[in-house]
DNA sequence: GTCTATATGTTGATAGAC
DNA sequence: GTCTATCAACATATAGAC
């Protein structure tokens, strides 16, 4: 064996992973290089030896978030079949996804737009999001959803009932599997009982 | 007149006011007490005759959210009636409360935890959902909300709808006399077409 | 109530050895 | 790939004049 100590090299990718965990628990801005090297275990200077600086480990952590998210959008069943069955697909995989990558998609809600990183993740965002309205809005057209709702607001209002997940759901939990389809429920049928 | 400017010396009340909205654009972590004292247009150190310092202004902030939130549930529709219906008033009128109150609530969403004001903040929600959980186990109860509904759940997803206004609500946009009810109308009767 | 000047600590990042 | 040592910039906060 080549290594010099127990403990195996970080890759930037094992790296990420307790970066990420960081960022979460004190902010973007509230970690500082040296809370990162010491949850890490090394020096503030190998992180620099792996990236090269702060802001390309919040890049590469969004990243991740965006191109799982995006993907969906490309999935068999959310480009065919009824607008409001589409719809409901993507809200479920989109509570899954976020599930599976809890802790890159948590960050990648909580960006703020301070830096150009910060920007350029935001955009991407809009651009789920209006790619999700567009299915919103042909399922009202198809008379699918409630006539009263406006595609924009349902949009909001759907995503942002997904996306407040990350508020409380901690990996391990039970019952996490019923969870995106409890989530769907919540929002094309709602709470009252019939 | 006593003042020896054109603008009328700041008040902890009105400095408050440019603070908030400063923390929000950059988040807290991210503005420094010269970033303030640019917005606020005067000198860093007029900030601190105000103030004991940056965590206080965060203290009175959240605060002030916090309150606003807290006298709902002492409101006569929300100790009185159908427990489903105390719900729904308490959920509409928390709508109510971030619209008016914005900056202050966006503020105490985003509060993470890292000084002793955010963990006095987050304790003080946790609460707040405390109490407004009794209430939907009370409608599950008697049998006005869906029985499959795990009340804990169902609170957190009231909560994620309801809270996400901040996201993208901005002050004087139109139609916002029926966000509250549209809320409602999400939350308890979904979305899909009967 | 506001200012200028400054003290004191922390930050992101680099140099260079092993 | 990791380290120690260091830097320039920026942070919060204070002193003392007006």
């Amino acid at each position: 064996m080549a290594d010099h100590s127990t403990r195996a090299a970080y890759t930037v990718d094992s790296l990420l992973a307790v970066t990420v965990r960081v960022f979460n628990e004190r902010g973007y801005d509230g970690t500082s290089m040296e809370d990162l090297s010491r949850a890490a275990g090394i020096s503030k200077s190998s992180i620099y030896h792996h990236v090269r600086g702060k802001e390309e480990l919040l890049r590469l952590a969004v990243g991740r978030a965006l191109d799982a998210l995006f993907a969906i959008l490309d999935e068999p069943a959310a480009t065919a079949g009824r607008p409001a069955d589409r719809l409901e697909h993507v809200v479920r995989r989109t509570a899954e996804v976020l599930l599976d990558e809890l802790p890159y998609v948590t960050l990648l809600l909580r960006v703020r737009g301070n830096t150009a990183t910060e920007q350029w993740a935001l955009e991407r965002r809009r651009d789920f999001d209006h790619r999700v309205a567009a299915l919103v809005q042909d399922a009202v057209t198809a008379g699918q959803l409630r006539a009263d709702v406006e595609p924009r607001l349902a949009t909001r209002l759907l995503f942002g009932t997904v996306n407040s997940l990350v508020e409380w759901y901690r990996p391990g939990q039970r019952g996490a599997e019923h969870l995106p389809d409890a989530v769907a429920r919540f929002a094309f049928d709602g709470l009252r009982a019939r």
